[in-house]
DNA sequence: AACACTTCTGTTATAATATAACATCTGTTA
DNA sequence: TAACAGATGTTATATTATAACAGAAGTGTT
């Protein structure tokens, strides 16, 4: 894994779902999603509860054809869209994130608290860190509205090797 | 334009090519590619120039098979490979970059300088400022080294709205 | 219950982005 | 000149994503 103070490094990154029960972990997480749909009166069907467990079991980034895949062993839609229809609603209630230097997408390690996030994306073996607050991106909104330009969003993803791909991956 | 202050805002984001004669503009950074080219060894061939030039004279964020259509229209290659090897050219050797976020392609605004760059893209005109340091990256990389994760590629982009588009867009 | 309304689902088709593979050409160097 | 590395041209295909429309399912109103 990452990191080993209690999984999380003095950056805040956060790998989510690792040493520990997974199952359990993934559980957790399932309630938590549902408790805050239903504060939210978002509809969690069966098709987007499926799809946030299938990103939050895999632990690394997925493409949004992986989970096609899945979803049509399931006997749920086999379509392209039905997997892109939960993934945008997920992603727009901050359930799950897009990587845009993956085009994959991830289950949100810091599920209820809003942040805007920031990544360490292992390139070998897609394992995912998240941090739930950046640093970057106050910075930047700073600088740029004094510039006159209105930030909506900010990206940031940094690519590399994990601990565990340094010695293996070229 | 983005920026009055000599077209710089304090924290160092430059548009590149904005109120003045862009044609010479143009030019000045095609000159200067080619010496670096010459500098490192590297073959500045005619699609290579052109794919550069092309971007240099859009100013803003182009697709490749943008460029694909321009150089069908120029008589050289017609087939997106043409357009994607010459970008992967200039990308590699910092002549132009990639943004992630659009699937899309600009001129490097810093040529020269090696820079690992933090990008303002305007959604609705594409227009994209760039700034040559990266605080974050250095800000990241420690940290992230820290919890043993090697980085080897920061990505920063911030989307929203550029002045002149905030009363207009959406 | 019947209705209008909105949202979600299923499906077909297609758009947009990107690369594999291979033959050929070109310049450089031994 | 032969051998090599790298650049190009071309065909085909992979990968990622969305448009469009019909139907089903939930919600609220009368």
């Amino acid at each position: 894994m990452f990191f080993t103070d209690a999984n999380m490094n003095p950056f805040g990154f956060d790998v989510g779902f690792d040493a520990h029960a997974h199952g359990q972990c993934v559980a957790d997480a399932m309630t938590r999603a549902g408790v805050q749909c239903d504060r939210n009166k978002l509809k969690f069907t069966p098709t987007r509860r499926r799809v946030l467990e299938i990103l939050l079991a895999a632990r690394c980034a997925l493409g949004a054809y992986d989970i096609v895949k899945v979803l049509a062993a399931d006997g749920l839609g086999s379509q392209p869209p039905v997997a892109y229809r939960a993934l945008a609603f997920l992603v727009k209630h901050g359930l799950a994130h897009r990587l845009d230097t993956l085009n994959a997408y991830i289950a949100c390690a810091h599920l209820g608290k809003s942040h805007a996030p920031v990544f360490l994306i292992c390139r070998a073996c897609r394992l995912v860190a998240e941090s739930p607050y950046d640093p970057v991106a106050g910075c930047l909104v700073g600088s740029a509205s004094t510039a006159g330009f209105r930030i909506e969003r900010v990206v940031v993803e940094a690519e590399g090797l994990c601990p565990e791909c340094q010695d293996t991956a070229v």
